[in-house]
This record gives structure tokens, C-alpha cells and sequence, in this order.
DNA sequence: GTTGAGCGTT
């Protein structure tokens, strides 16, 4: 299982890389994204992490604050996740 | 040669 991390507050400069490396120094990272600008290609300075969900907030509690590039990042669970229902949000084959 | 709170893409 994983979950997607809300990371922002990232510099201009920073990239997919640079969140995997820096998470990765504490847990392992499944996938990495920055949200870049749809028309320019640029990047917002925010992005979001893929990681276990046992690793998930041990990353929050490590990187949240964190300073990165000269920047201190912001780290959360992202939205977008399914209700908390506890039952299979995917149907069966 | 830019900007600064935020929750993405198929």
C-alpha cells in the first residue's frame, strides 16, 4: 500500500529528483511528481510523493519543515484520497 | 532571466 505526499514550498529549481532524494534518505520512495505549469512547463514549487503508508508519516513528521534547496518545504498527505471506508475502492475482476 | 499560496495527470 501507498500513499501520496503533498510536498510544497519547493524552489523553482527543484525537481522530481530532488524530492525522491531527499525522501529517500528516510524512507523509500515509490514515485515522485512536481507539478509543473500546463502551458509553460514550468514549475509551481510543488509537487507530491509516493511512499508506503507506514512510511508515510514517519516522511511527514521528518521532512515537514525541512529545509531544502534553502527552502524550507512542506510536507502533508495529499488530498484526493478515496473515503476512509476501509472497503476495496477497486472492484473485482 | 520574473513569481510564492497551494493539492497533480491520465
Amino acid at each position: 500500500m501507498a500513499k501520496t505526499l503533498y510536498v510544497a514550498n519547493l524552489q523553482w529549481s527543484a525537481t522530481e529528483d530532488t524530492l525522491t532524494a531527499a525522501f529517500e534518505e528516510h524512507a523509500p520512495v515509490i514515485s515522485a511528481r512536481i507539478v509543473t505549469e500546463r502551458e509553460t512547463g514550468r514549475s509551481r514549487g510543488f509537487g507530491f510523493v509516493e511512499v508506503e503508508d507506514k512510511d508515510a508519516n514517519n516522511l511527514i513528521a521528518l521532512m515537514n519543515g525541512k529545509d531544502l534547496g534553502g527552502r524550507n518545504i512542506i510536507v502533508s498527505e495529499a488530498r484526493q484520497k478515496p473515503a476512509p471506508d476501509g472497503r476495496q475502492a477497486e472492484k473485482a475482476s
